[in-house]
DNA sequence: CCATTTTCTTGAATCAGTCAAGATAAAGAG
DNA sequence: CTCTTTATCTTGACTGATTCAAGAAAATGG
């Protein structure tokens, strides 16, 4: 748990709050410093991740500035079937995720395709696409042998 | 609820089961033709549906089949983001989903690029990749207006 | 600094899905 | 066909992630 990586300065975080046109309190600071920290995290992680620094915080509030932060782009929800939500903080970039049938580790995986054709579907079926999300299926290295 | 398609017989489910060594029980018929007759309906819907004819079966008994039938191959699950389980009777057929942002409602979609070829990931960061499973999101026909 | 509006705290509630123990039914052997 | 074994089903309690709701606290704009 003493791994936090500092990816940002707090003050950067504040300003990205700002610029999506939130407002800037000391829990989505925290949140959003603690998904830019650990990638893939679960919500629980986050919950704890966040009271490392602000020990006081409700697992509401945490759950409501995630649903705000995803809402307004700053972080991403991931959810593979089985698995509970985690979050990330790469958006907008179009990249896909391959998770462990074993341990349920989360790897990050460019588009295979380049930029955004996997929004190719063969026959949208009248739908108006907007997203596609890949997920692929095996087994991380630790747990294939 | 009187919509129930009759895509197989009793007797071709019965046959579907002993051929995956699968025992042979009521509630498996009823659940496996459940889900013939409802793709991507979820176990609540499939519970419903089975006990239009096996008044009698517990949640536990359809949830235990289902997954039974999903090990075996014989159903696929799937779970889009912030939806229950689902369950759907082609398997093995390497085709993906279109889900309404809106309402939820799923529908099926062949592989855009032809047989198997979503499994190639542009990096597989040394995971033993078995599956690619492909979400469009978006909106239904019936939605976009 | 004040007023307004949003956000946070607290604590209860929901709901899909699971666990566990005993009753029942399917399959294979005789 | 009956018996035995083993898997499956029933019943009912339980878990755990997530949400709801009401009042307290804090952020923003003036």
């Amino acid at each position: 748990m003493g791994d936090s990586v500092c990816v940002a300065t707090p003050m950067e975080f504040r300003e990205m709050l700002r610029g999506a046109a939130l407002r800037v309190t000391r829990p989505r600071v925290a949140v959003l410093s603690a998904v830019h920290a650990h990638p893939h995290a679960d919500t629980d992680s986050i919950i704890r991740a966040v009271r490392g620094h602000l020990p006081k915080v409700s697992h509401q509030a945490v759950y409501d500035s995630l649903r705000v932060l995803a809402a307004a782009g700053l972080v991403r929800r991931i959810q593979p079937s089985g698995s509970v939500a985690r979050y990330e903080s790469r958006t907008g970039d179009n990249h896909h995720h391959v998770v462990c049938r074993s341990c349920g580790v989360i790897a990050d995986v460019d588009c295979a395709t380049g930029e955004a054709p996997c929004l190719t579907a063969s026959d949208d079926r009248g739908f108006s696409i907007d997203e596609a999300e890949v997920v692929y299926w095996g087994l991380c290295p630790g747990c294939s042998t």
